[in-house]
DNA sequence: ATTATAAGTAGACTGTGTCAACATTAAGTG
DNA sequence: CACTTAATGTTGACACAGTCTACTTATAAT
């Protein structure tokens, strides 16, 4: 007889399970396609139970924008700190990784972003600063290589952070003008960054 | 006895109370509590009724977004072309119209820039364009007079853009770092804005 | 005046979030 | 280990939403 893994009645991690469908769903269709009945349905579980782990959707999508903010650090910490690349090439290839990620994530970035489908959450507002302070901590390293001058760090990196954000959302929601090539838009922006640094 | 005006059976123009109706109760409640059914109510009449002027939902909402570009175009032109004030001012002016706008509008405004809640329009992209022009056109302003010079007007538009609608879609959401003072950090974007104007 | 068409209504169906009551299992305690 | 309790999952039910169909009423066109 073939061993088949009865369908045990507890899942396991159903969380778990839960915020990767989510995202899994969320980036295949948009966050207005997801459904709680579907979710627990991709899942294998019954329609209700997604409650025993979050109070109501918009608590999973919070916990699910928070999760993409961990994500998103990540891929930013990881273009920050690759040591076997001087840090001016570091700094670009954070920009780089920004776009991508949006790119690559739309949906989900959108929902990361936005306000209304998540709720005031405190942890919310610390995984979205951190990967803010991905970028304070990048212009830290050029400040003390000499390589930038600036007097407020945060500043500088909330006039990057808005730039970053408005292209990606503008890119991933359609809205930048036909005529004009992403590519060398972001090349464009990165001599505007690079020379907002350089003085 | 007192002049009633006795409910008519046609409402008179349903379209336009739908539209003036969606606004209003996006700006209050956001997109996410409209529903078909309170806007009908809202309006006085049947829950079906609006299927009369839009196809379904999302072409209602495709339908504000396009009304919503063409009040965001009007503020930017006020700006642009109010010629008892120079040039330089206008230009600053239509980046403070620009997040007022937003600021006033939040849930409208992020209707607009959003691609999820609105079909593929060919109107609709046209009337996100006619605001961007606004943009444009006022840096052609400012070339003429060589106040500027710059090779690419487009190409400068769309950085601005960028940063205007990442700057406005950060406030709104609440994605800003809690210490930025959202006013310091508007002049310092002037500032950038300006000097990567001047060269 | 008659007819065709536009505009509005009521009923019904499917899908959705979510509460309450119940079932099953894992965890903790003597 | 037996027993209790808390955690986790299920089913049924309800209210609300989008929207189709068939019907009604008013307006426009001939």
């Amino acid at each position: 007889m073939t061993h088949m893994t009865k369908p045990k009645y507890h899942h396991g991690d159903l969380r778990k399970s839960l915020l990767a469908a989510t995202i899994e769903m969320i980036n295949q269709h948009g966050v207005e396609q997801i459904t709680m009945r579907k979710l627990s349905e991709w899942v294998g579980v019954s329609r209700t139970a997604a409650y025993r782990h979050f109070s109501d959707k918009s608590d999973l999508l919070t916990a699910t924008a928070i999760e993409g903010f961990k994500q998103f650090s990540q891929e930013l910490n990881q273009a920050r700190t690759d040591t076997s690349i001087d840090s001016r090439t570091r700094f670009k290839n954070m920009g780089q990784a920004y776009i991508q990620f949006a790119i690559d994530n739309a949906a989900y970035y959108r929902l990361m972003f936005s306000d209304s489908a998540v709720q005031k959450n405190e942890v919310l507002q610390q995984a979205s600063e951190s990967a803010f302070y991905e970028l304070v901590a990048m212009l830290e390293i050029l400040q003390n290589s000499q390589l930038i001058i600036c007097d407020d760090l945060k500043m500088q990196a909330s006039f990057i952070w808005s730039l970053m954000h408005g292209l990606s959302s503008l890119i991933i929601d359609n809205k930048l003008h036909a005529d004009i090539d992403v590519t060398q838009l972001t090349l464009f922006l990165d001599e505007k960054i690079e020379k907002s640094l350089s003085e």
